[in-house]
DNA sequence: TCTGGGGTCCTAGGACCC
DNA sequence: TCTGGGGTCCTAGGACCC
């Protein structure tokens, strides 16, 4: 059997985590640049705010329902997702870290006749050690296991738990097929469109229909839905095969020299993801757009990809390729709203073939790449950049109003509590945890 | 006024080889 | 008039996920 364990609204409830207050009230977490709304409470759905919709749409809510607005704040909810992530692991023998809040779990060896006490466990003990709301599903598959969790999430009244252990078939009449993983709005459209409107009617659709129009993928999770194992659990984390960085900015950028900035600073940031798993990168690609949202004003957008005669992972060489292409794609008299570098073809760096006659030496970059990410991992990112780069954080490129601060990854951000006295020092739950917290003067 | 960011997998079709 | 067969590799595009 197979768990899978989902924090409810995961940014929403981080937040939550360090202000207590929040609890009950409308709550919801914006994207990177105070966009749109990547994550609601309950209470946010139900005064039926979208997921991504747009800020604007919502500002009103602000005053006329107590809607509380946060910008999202990654280095707290990475950290938090970490400390959630190693609790699970005391429950299972192999756990997948799916997503920043999810993590499936395989419960496959543990001789339990009922999981559900083992599941209430689970989501009991990362309530009281992190703080963070979970639902817990449980069945045979991935797929199965996914429906459950969506099942426990849904069920309000419940306690957050929902095991299928057989006889699915009556629930699976009751999900529709486009909320079943793996089947995004295009599937479920062409499906609707041949009858298969619910989870039932696709695990009893022919295997070779299935095969033909919805792939390979698809046939697994027609399987899965039948209670027939075909997607592994992926207990370790493969390198990535490709990396970027993209953003929307703040203010739109006219001049090549200001997207040069720009460009050079998202190189940078991908120069350091490459080294962070030890790879290197054989392609370069960097593009600018205007804003797709925008009417009647003039659209451009471009991109271009280069490709390193050595896989490289040198910032200096990403940032000088990144120029290049901005070089060949910038036109002037547009006002670029969004732009990014993506690299692929990426390699574990050990494998490297280096040239004889490659314009640069390897060894050197690689020895400087060394101290510039031992500084800046000492002294804070952008301590040592190259010049090329936005001097500072470049924070001012991004719109970010309403950060909570980074409670548990800065030493200035972090809570004080004043505790006057502790009922049960020997407990390791603290019932008077949350109420005694106070911002550091 | 204002609309995110970062990934994965699969397939078809073209280029190329012998 | 007549024009092979079998294979690999790469890429773009389309679907999906959180």
């Amino acid at each position: 059997m197979i768990a899978l364990v989902d924090v409810n609204c995961f940014y929403v409830s981080c937040e939550r985590v360090f202000c207590p207050a929040l609890r009950g009230l409308p709550v919801v977490v914006l994207s990177n640049n105070d966009g749109c709304v990547v994550a609601r409470s309950d209470e946010a759905k139900a005064l039926q705010i979208g997921m991504g919709q747009p800020l604007f749409e919502i500002r009103g809510m602000v005053k006329k329902h107590g809607l509380k607005v946060f910008s999202s704040n990654y280095p707290l909810y990475g950290d938090m997702s970490a400390r959630a992530m190693n609790i699970l692991r005391r429950f299972a023998p192999s756990v997948e870290v799916y997503s920043v809040d999810e993590a499936f779990l395989d419960l496959e060896d543990l001789a339990f006749a009922d999981l559900t006490p083992h599941a209430l466990n689970i989501r009991q003990t990362v309530l009281r050690w992190v703080g963070l709301p979970v639902c817990v599903g449980v069945a045979p598959t991935k797929v199965l296991a996914k429906i459950a969790n969506r099942i426990a999430k849904k069920d309000k009244l419940g306690n957050g738990v929902c095991v299928l252990a057989d006889n699915w078939d009556a629930v699976l009449q009751d999900v529709e097929v486009g909320d079943v993983w793996c089947i995004g709005r295009q599937y479920a459209n062409l499906l609707r469109g041949y009858g298969i409107k619910t989870a039932y009617d696709l695990a009893h659709a022919d295997d070779t229909w299935v095969r033909k129009h919805l792939t390979i993928t698809g046939l697994r999770i027609k399987k899965e839905l039948e209670g027939e194992p075909c997607i592994r659990l992926e207990t370790e984390t493969p390198d990535k095969k490709s990396v970027g960085t993209t953003r929307s900015f703040r203010d739109p950028l006219r001049t090549k020299d200001a997207l040069g900035k720009a460009l050079a600073d998202f190189a940078a940031r991908c120069g350091e993801k490459l080294r962070r798993q030890q790879s290197s990168a054989a392609l370069l690609t960097a593009f600018i757009h205007t804003n797709r949202f925008a009417k009647g004003v003039p659209q451009y957008g471009a991109s271009f990809t280069v490709s390193f005669s050595t896989p490289t992972n040198s910032t200096l060489q990403l940032v000088k390729a990144a120029q290049y292409v901005l070089n060949k794609i910038y036109r002037e008299g547009y006002d670029y709203k969004n732009a990014g570098v993506l690299l692929s073809g990426l390699t574990p760096q050990s494998n490297v073939q280096i040239s004889l006659f490659d314009p640069v030496s390897y060894e050197k970059h690689q020895r400087l790449m060394v101290a510039m990410d031992g500084v800046n991992a000492r002294y804070g990112r952008n301590t040592v950049q190259v010049a090329a780069q936005t001097i500072g954080t470049g924070a001012q490129l991004t719109r970010q109003t309403q950060l909570s601060p980074c409670y548990t990854t800065k030493w200035d951000d972090m809570l004080v509590a004043h505790v006057g006295f502790a009922r049960d020092l020997y407990s390791p739950y603290s019932s008077v945890r949350a109420e005694l917290y106070s911002k550091r003067p």
